[in-house]
DNA sequence: GTCTATATGTGGATAGAC
DNA sequence: GTCTATCCACATATAGAC
């Protein structure tokens, strides 16, 4: 009996589980703010009233997407590697450039504000927190230290995977320039470190 | 009878710029993808369908207003000065910063696609490639040459006044580092004047 | 859990009177 | 030019049968 109940547990999931894939299908055919109840819905067998099964709001839905995304964008930049600091910071922002400009939708979806009348949950958003902190951790283990210097090279590359969408979608004519954008931001901020070096 | 023309055309046009400037305080207040054709024309006391004697459609409002918000952009950009060349960057750059930042829903509907189902006219979106080509005219008047470095000043100041926007509007947490930002650029790219360029 | 039926609301756009 | 009336399509969400 605890087995029946695991079961429909786990079909369950996989019901929900194939209803945010039709959905995100539909959002990168037809863009996020087009979702409509009645296509996901369709796109899965179903009309559109038996999806308040599965998520309470279509907002709520969109909530679950953000989360996948964001849980897919930490997980990537977990996966960072390197011999040195410098190395795993550069690693990372490849991987950021890498997630953001292979799927424009789950980008807009987590970096821009493209859907009217949806915020993320405290809950979703947090996993962006977590993945900007641990962000600005490797950062200062590159011995970069200080809001100003960070915030600008987060603007750098936010800018370029924005150029990049925007202009040039599944290409890479930006996203070529990270190793470039990492390399002016070391010239400039990496030198106390350098000196240092040098100067012991 | 040319008076009662001229009369007649001038009343026109003076609607129709009231028009425009119910829908840019509705976009403020409500958000660009927000607006309807009934609030608007509510605000300058009308009905919604007297508004198609003004525009044949929603998109072509918004197309005006675009229109507008890049002629006004780019008469900013026109008044650069300075004394060398890259002073005359360092005040365009500044002044486009400036401008992005004092109106985050005119940013919003001239650099990002944020109105589902509108896309400017040719006409229109002229009005902002010439206004990039005359920034790349200025970059290159600073001695620097080449799509890459362009591109990578383009997508710092992109990214600097997106974060601006979506994190502290009303703000200047990243817009201060407007002159941040050109200096690291310069250190890295201007060098090839001044001294042997380093690396590649 | 999924359905049909429906409430409820929206908003762009057109027809035709004045 | 502006109005009323209306069309039409759409969408979220709920009620209740099966």
């Amino acid at each position: 009996m605890l087995d029946e109940v695991d079961t429909r547990a786990i079909r369950r999931e996989s019901t929900r589980s194939r209803v945010l894939q039709a959905a995100w299908e539909l959002a990168r055919r037809d863009g996020l703010a087009a979702l409509t109840l009645r296509d996901v819905a369709a796109r899965v067998g179903m009309r559109a009233p038996s999806l308040y099964s599965y998520f309470p709001s279509k907002n709520e839905m969109y909530d679950a997407m953000f989360a996948e995304a964001a849980s897919s964008l930490a997980a990537e930049l977990r996966g960072s590697s390197g011999n040195d600091a410098e190395s795993r910071l550069r690693d990372r922002l490849r991987r950021f450039v890498g997630w953001c400009t292979a799927d424009p939708t789950r980008y807009q979806l987590v970096f821009q504000r493209s859907v009217p009348g949806f915020a993320p949950s405290e809950e979703s958003y947090q996993i962006t927190v977590d993945a900007l902190r641990a962000t600005r951790e490797a950062v200062e283990a590159a011995g970069i230290r200080g809001d100003k210097p960070f915030e600008l090279l987060r603007g750098t590359f936010n800018g370029l995977t924005s150029l990049q969408i925007a202009n040039d979608p599944g290409g890479n004519r930006w996203a070529v320039m990270a190793d470039e954008a990492l390399d002016m931001f070391l010239d400039r901020y990496a030198h106390q470190r350098r000196r240092a070096r040098r100067g012991a």
